[in-house]
DNA sequence: AAGTAGTTCAACAGTATTGTTGAACATTTA
DNA sequence: TAAATGTTCAACAATACTGTTGAACTACTT
């Protein structure tokens, strides 16, 4: 009783004022980019008056870190999981293409909002990934040097297979206003297009790395 | 000698300034993005002071509305020439990978530039090239049609063949601070590695669609 | 019940940014 | 060369945005 009592108390409600503040800058900082984003609108959405924020995150930019840190998380177990996993190459990019297009889904503005605050701050993503990233490389070197001597695909760089794939799988989110003028396609249309396309890059690069 | 006094005059100083204006002006929004542009920054880039900016092009807005409509269209004929040449699918997008390259190549801010304002406001688009891009997708119907009729690659349908063309090509240029980090490469590794891209891009192309 | 810690917000302050004005200067035209 | 037109800039004005403070309020603790 007491516990529950401790853990209903002003600590509670801080954690979820603070959990509302922490969404509604996600949303605003996803959708407007820092430059873009507006501390105002963020409480504005967040239901609260805008000295709040400065009382639970201090300025702009701390809130914009803690931010980006969460989100550029979000992003790592579905890369590094399957492309770690004990398999030949090619059931590993099919896995990957899956996995990594339910994020997309789940998340279509990441992308976007990654390129435009990597180009503010190009060192952020190495501050926050350290070598994790490099090992991608490593491992793909070694999957491709093995499914090559088996015959199963045609030689290709570790780098441009990593560069064909994210660009396969990520570039109808990031170009989405683009594409969709291009096909003269509504919105439905459009996330039609996109419920294909997992199959779609699967076939693609698999046909593309076949000897 | 009338002529050149009058091509001297306050008209061509004019122009020349306005033309200064204009290229700060494209440098700091391609850099920076609307938001994050200052009127400021450009005036110092320009040599200038920063009443100029208001003198010559009004508001920031439309400053930014002008650049943006000529950077727009510095990116369409490539793709619209190369399209429309009387010629079959694979040399088309042959064709097209090396052109597109080059354009990339001058002005790799363009795409992330590009993205961003059209997040901004998806319409923008729509207003500048009507329905010159629609125009794409039948054409490359038409295209992909006769060569599959002639075995000389498998069915794909024309909007996934262009969201993968621009996909692979754009990626590398859109991503870069991140594909540089992941391949820990510098800057003379990761221009190396575009240069190569054209060939390596055209080779993927024509296994991905061959039969 | 009084004290303590934590939460909320209205009003205020400081700063950055955009936009305006007017006067000095330069160039062309007549 | 005088009037007209166009160019430049320093100083000013207006606004938008971020950040601060203090007082009222709530809930928990003893």
């Amino acid at each position: 009783m007491a516990i529950i009592h401790a853990m209903e108390g002003t600590r509670t409600q801080d954690q979820a004022t603070e959990d509302r503040i922490f969404d509604a800058a996600n949303a605003v900082f996803l959708e407007a980019g820092f430059d873009g984003a507006r501390m105002k609108e963020i409480a504005r959405r967040a239901g609260i008056n805008h000295s709040m924020l400065h009382y639970y995150f201090r300025t702009k930019g701390q809130l914009f870190d803690d931010v980006f840190r969460r989100t550029a998380k979000e992003f790592m177990p579905p890369i590094l999981e399957t492309l770690r996993a004990d398999d030949d190459l090619l059931s590993k990019t099919d896995a990957f293409i899956v996995r990594y297009h339910e994020t997309l889904r789940r998340n279509p503005h990441m992308p976007a909002f990654m390129m435009q605050e990597l180009r503010r701050n190009p060192q952020a993503l190495g501050e926050l990934a350290g070598s994790m990233l490099g090992e991608v490389v490593g491992i793909l070197q070694v999957d491709i040097a093995k499914a090559v001597a088996a015959g199963r695909i045609r030689p290709i760089s570790a780098e441009d297979l990593i560069a064909n794939l994210l660009g396969l799988c990520v570039y109808p989110f990031l170009a989405r206003p683009m594409l969709e003028a291009v096909f003269e396609a509504e919105t439905p249309a459009y996330d039609q297009f996109l419920d294909n396309r997992p199959e779609t890059v699967q076939r693609f690069m698999r046909h593309a790395l076949a000897p």
